[in-house]
RNA sequence: GUCCCCAUAGUCUAACGGUUAGGACGCGGCCCUUUCAAGGCUGAAAUACGGGUUCGAUUCCCGUUGGGGGCACCA
């Protein structure tokens, strides 16, 4: 047992044959946590023991994909520390000592049964008993002077833990579950090593947290069977046991095990989907754990100070993007301009391109269908890969270039974004230069109602557009408008929403005289000409 | 088959024997308003079921039902 004084080390310890999905992200954000909330060390471990599925390529995702949520890890890959390496395919001398010391002791065997012969029992088993018990034993009292000849034959084997009988129930503290219990006599002896040399999982855990001195393990709870065969592996091998804490599971909507077919599980798909990490961290943190149960706001820094293990929930969690939705647009409001831009650069430019392929003069375009809408934004995942490469690289630097100008949108649409999916199809109208796209249900009950006075409303507006000698600003522009729309006897309503349809293309835009003001007079005035025109 | 876990509104959760069962997302209404947001106020909505223990159960115990996970030469 890691008594008090010890001190706190945790380590996030992925496999890296994939993405970081939602649940891993989850996992190293607890681990995180608890590192800093206890002025321990946060280790990240890379267990790429399985060769068919292990890549590089997906380890350098997951570690952007840390980054990029921002838990910095205190030992690691492209890091270091003191108990390294942190891959396990580096750190096979450690096992194959591990493995001498329990052949010593009589605690490994090895085992000449072949996958066929394992697959057999298991197919015959589960016919006639309707599941599988185990490995039944057959190389475990083989004589030892028969096994050594085998060996020596040159007899593939695999080495199997014996799990020691008449071992009572292993029992283990655990953090988030409390007391908990598995008989021992249901353990089968299970692998250590493989025939080709390498450990298996259990096995490698066990050797690399004892061996890192790792403290406490936080896992998922599909580690929870595992856990009574690791620590009768620490007893084999006369290892302290750490403490252990399973977290609870995270599930899609129908409550099944989070999966593809319930959209995006990997958390770079969030960042291009145009959410923050801040909030991503933020959401996550709370699936499964509170602070006092009122606040929900919870940032970072206060999450590496407050987090503790014993509000972990021990119920699975159903991951709601809705709400996670909600908590990014609260993150993008508290942004400043300077963050704001440089967060958004991406779909500014993609805006701009947007805006820039309007058809030319004005066009009516099909409105889309709300949940279509919805459905297209959710899986718009960084819109931008297939613009080319140096078209894209224009557009970026055209952000940079008028920054001045890009910084005036900010106040327009902050309190009106939730991710930054939406920004291209919201802000497109600005880049249209004298081009219309209008929404054809806009114009029917904007610019067409019955008994409208729209063509009116956009002659009063045309009127004080054209006039010179009022400042091309927001408030002077509206204060003239509206006067001369309350003189013609048209209410604010009736005045500005044509308006506001001719120079955005839709009855819901960004505030109007605020948009105008970023545009052109020319520009300006050809939209609603155009516009006027086709009303006649 | 076997081992293990879980159970408060649609969702995330608080209440660790005594509360009008609290907060958040979402949903409805009102206010603000030239649209949409944002903001403010407000409404509907939960202790799975059945037994105990107790003066008193969301809370403790047992059972039922419902969900989830493990039982690989995967991790």
């Amino acid at each position: 047992m890691a008594n008090e004084e010890m001190k706190v080390r945790v380590r996030f310890a992925p496999s890296p044959t994939g993405m970081l999905h939602l649940g891993g992200a989850r996992t190293a954000i607890y681990n995180w946590a608890f590192a800093r909330s206890q002025g321990g060390d946060f280790i990240l471990r890379i267990e790429d023991t399985d060769p068919e599925r292990s890549t590089h390529e997906n380890t350098q995702i997951i570690l952007r994909a840390l980054r990029w949520l921002g838990l910095e890890w205190d030992e690691g890959p492209e890091v270091g520390g003191a108990v390294g390496p942190y891959f396990q395919t580096e750190r096979m001398a450690t096992y194959e000592a591990a493995l001498e010391e329990l052949k010593a002791t009589g605690a490994a065997y090895p085992c000449f049964c072949s996958k066929e012969r394992l697959d057999a029992c298991r197919a015959q088993a589960e016919k006639s008993q309707g599941g599988y018990a185990g490995y039944d034993g057959h190389c475990r009292d083989m004589d030892p002077e028969e096994a050594a000849a085998r060996i020596a034959a040159g007899e593939p084997h695999v080495w199997r833990l014996r799990v020691p009988e008449g071992h009572g129930p292993i029992a283990f503290d655990d953090a988030v579950y409390g007391a908990m219990s598995f008989p021992a006599d249901v353990m089968d002896d299970l692998i250590l090593v493989r025939s080709d040399g390498s450990p298996t999982y259990n096995f490698a855990v066990v050797c690399d947290d004892a061996n890192m001195g790792i403290t406490h393990v936080i896992r998922g709870d599909d580690h929870l069977s595992n856990t009574p065969r690791q620590i009768l592996i620490y007893e084999a091998l006369g290892l302290p046991v750490p403490i252990f804490a399973h977290l609870p599971m995270i599930l899609g909507p129908d409550g099944k095990k989070l999966s593809k077919r319930h959209g995006a599980t990997n958390v770079e798909d969030y960042r291009d989907r145009g959410f923050l990490a801040d909030a991503m961290v933020n959401y996550l943190a709370l699936l499964g754990w509170s602070l006092d149960g009122e606040t929900t706001q919870i940032p970072r820094e206060m999450l590496a100070s407050e987090f503790s293990l014993e509000r972990i929930s021990k119920k699975d969690a159903v991951f709601d993007e809705e709400k996670l939705t909600w908590l990014d647009g609260v993150y993008m409001r508290e942004m400043s301009v300077g963050e704001w831009i440089g967060e958004a650069t991406p779909w500014l430019a993609y805006a701009h391109r947007l805006g820039a392929q309007a058809l030319a003069g004005v066009s009516v375009v099909p409105s889309p269908d709300k949940d279509q809408q919805k459905e297209r934004l959710a899986s718009l995942i960084a819109p931008w890969q297939d613009v080319p490469e140096e078209e894209w690289q224009e557009l970026v630097a055209e952000v940079a270039d008028r920054r001045a100008w890009y910084e005036r949108i900010y106040p327009l649409i902050i309190e009106r974004q939730t991710t930054f999916n939406e920004l291209p199809d919201k802000l497109a109208f600005l880049f249209w230069g004298a081009n219309v796209a209008l929404d054809e249900k806009s114009v029917a009950k904007v610019l067409k109602k019955e008994g409208g006075r729209a063509d009116e409303a956009l002659e009063l507006c045309r009127e004080v557009l054209t006039d010179g000698s009022i400042p091309w600003e927001a408030e002077p522009l509206q204060e003239a408008c509206r006067a001369k729309g309350e003189a013609a006897g048209l209410k604010p309503k009736l005045l500005f929403q044509p308006l506001r349809v001719a120079v955005s293309g839709n009855q819901v835009s960004p505030p109007l005289l605020e948009s105008i003001e970023l545009l052109s007079r020319s520009d300006v005035l050809a939209r609603i000409d155009g516009v006027l025109s086709i009303m006649r």
